[in-house]
RNA sequence: GGUACCUUGGCCGAGUGGCUAGGCAGUGGUCUGCAAAACCAUGUACGGCGGUUCGACUCCGCCAGGUACCUCCA
């Protein structure tokens, strides 16, 4: 009943035949945003991609359980205020409670998943809602032997680990390598080694979120959370972990590390990580100070943005990469998006107007293989948009009647793109006449243009370029149709 | 410094040992009172130098350039 769907996974570089562990379920984990400043473009990668994954599945029959976290505690900043916890150094600059500021952010976060239609997970777990789980992993790792306890903080014992495990089979890392570079982080004397990570760290005076355990008042490690939500909504065992490939390492060999230290044994069977989002060529972070929020890509406020640019636009552009491809943003490449996508949504309601024949001249069924090919091919967006688009130019010659479509062949050509396009890419069609809702502009507009019409079948070329001129004026953009017309408001 | 990856036509971006990716822009055309829009048609590109091969953009080596991770970031 279910296809062969192909999947590359990060552990062994290769494309794998997807089997999940329970017959018609998936479970998936992605790691979510930390939530201590608002989503810019780069965290639209993931979100999209697995976003892709999760509706994919989904069509072809899976039941998925998506579990995405909120981290809103456990990062450990290195830099001027050592050993801070962000969203606590955020808030006490701002002077609002801890989780008032997680709560802002999650809030705003949300606000812009629904905007790209990025579909809700089924669990979105917070690390602040699973301390105790997580204090459970870490005693589970002390009493296997594999951490040890330091000035109130517990580290992973890496050195230890290696000895019976592979550190470093996920991220290709080699332990001699990794202690060839030496650090400097807060509590490095406290640890027995440089490789070592904290599972557990002792909250400094100042650091205000924090919970009892029986090493310290603090806070889990940063690595802690995904193990700990994963085992508790997924379980020992489960299907596909994603994430940006930039938390390959540490984030996620230590994920593995953990789970094998706590376990025995590994917790994921496919990792999936997405490339990044590149600005000028380099990639889109905080700290590098080239992010544009995904507020300002919507509204077009930044020094880089030449205009706004939709939500679909982005998530179109997005889709039109494959997800282990770096993607560099600019206006150009947006641009182009923007009407591609506008073309491509067309003619989806171009489907509609399509007559029906008793022969069919075109051939359709070999375009809807391919498209589904290349998303069974380890989720190949890009090729199957090529698809559709072949298909945009038989569906324009349809409607201009130089080729005829039988019903079920038509009906067959609707279905796919309803489904492709909305379900599985997750597109929307963007509000119709410039997003008035305003009723009294819309008939007010009918008149007008009724009137062009009018003055039109009568030749009365003066009139109707009088209404279209001032109408211009005015940032209104009228098109003629064959049949009528067609405006919008031009921002 | 270590590790990994990348380099495709004006731009973005797929892909393959020999067969048109696709989008945007450009060009030509159709339609239209005009205009806009729309539609149709059109582009033999794969960083450099060697090698393997009947044949390489695709495999191997070297060089150049770039990126990411190694420390918080998707």
């Amino acid at each position: 009943m279910f296809k062969d769907l192909l999947i590359y996974n990060t552990v062994s570089k290769k494309k794998e035949l997807f089997k999940p562990i329970v017959e018609g379920k998936v479970g998936l984990y992605v790691c979510g945003p930390t939530v201590y400043g608002h989503a810019h473009l780069g965290h639209s990668r993931p979100a999209i991609t697995f976003d892709l994954v999760n509706r994919y599945l989904t069509h072809i029959g899976y039941q998925v359980r998506y579990v995405r976290n909120i981290t809103d505690v456990g990062h450990l900043v290195n830099d001027a205020d050592e050993g801070e916890d962000k969203i606590g150094k955020l808030a006490k600059l701002n002077a609002l409670e801890p989780m008032e500021v997680a709560q802002m952010y999650t809030n705003s976060y949300r606000r812009n998943m629904a905007q790209l239609n990025v579909l809700p997970p089924s669990i979105e777990p917070t690390a602040t809602g699973h301390i105790i789980e997580q204090i459970e992993v870490v005693k589970k790792i002390l009493d296997a032997g594999y951490a040890y306890e330091s000035e109130g903080s517990v580290y992973f014992d890496v050195q230890k680990y290696a000895t019976d495990y592979e550190y470093g089979k996920l991220s290709g890392r080699k332990i001699e390598d990794l202690q060839a570079n030496t650090r400097s982080l807060d509590g490095q004397d406290e640890k027995n080694s440089s490789l070592d990570f904290a599972i557990w760290k002792k909250a400094a005076p100042e650091h205000i979120m924090r919970w009892p355990s029986p090493w310290s008042d603090g806070f889990p490690g940063w690595h802690t959370e995904c193990i700990a939500m994963s085992t508790k909504y997924l379980g020992e065992k489960f299907d596909i972990h994603g994430g940006g490939m930039d938390l390959m390492f540490p984030h996620h060999e230590a994920e593995v590390a953990q789970s094998c230290a706590a376990l025995g044994h590994e917790s994921v069977n496919y990792w999936m990580h997405n490339n990044m989002i590149t600005i000028n060529g380099q990639k889109m972070g905080k700290s590098l100070g080239n992010f544009i929020t995904l507020d300002q890509f919507f509204d077009g406020e930044h020094e880089y943005l030449d205009q706004p640019y939709s939500p679909m636009t982005i998530r179109f552009f997005m889709l039109q990469a494959h997800y282990r491809s770096t993607l560099d943003f600019s206006n150009e490449a947006l641009q182009a998006a923007e009407k591609g996508l506008d073309r491509l949504l067309k003619a989806v309601d171009t489907i509609g107007k399509i007559k029906t024949a008793k022969e069919s001249t075109v051939s359709i069924n070999e375009m809807i293989e391919k498209a589904y090919a290349a998303m069974d091919d380890d989720f190949n967006s890009p090729i199957a948009i090529s698809q559709l688009f072949d298909g945009v130019r038989i569906i324009n010659s349809l409607a201009d009647e130089k080729e005829s479509i039988n019903g079920s062949d038509l009906a067959k050509l609707n279905k796919f793109y309803q489904e492709f396009v909305f379900d599985i890419l997750g597109l929307q069609n963007v509000e119709a006449n410039g997003g008035a809702d305003d009723s009294k502009l819309n008939e007010v507009m009918d008149l007008l243009l009724t009137l062009r019409v009018e003055a039109k079948a009568n030749k009365d070329w003066a009139t109707a370029d009088k209404i279209r001129n001032e109408l211009t004026k005015f940032g209104f953009e009228i098109k003629d149709l064959k049949d009528g017309f067609e405006w919008k408001i031009n921002d």
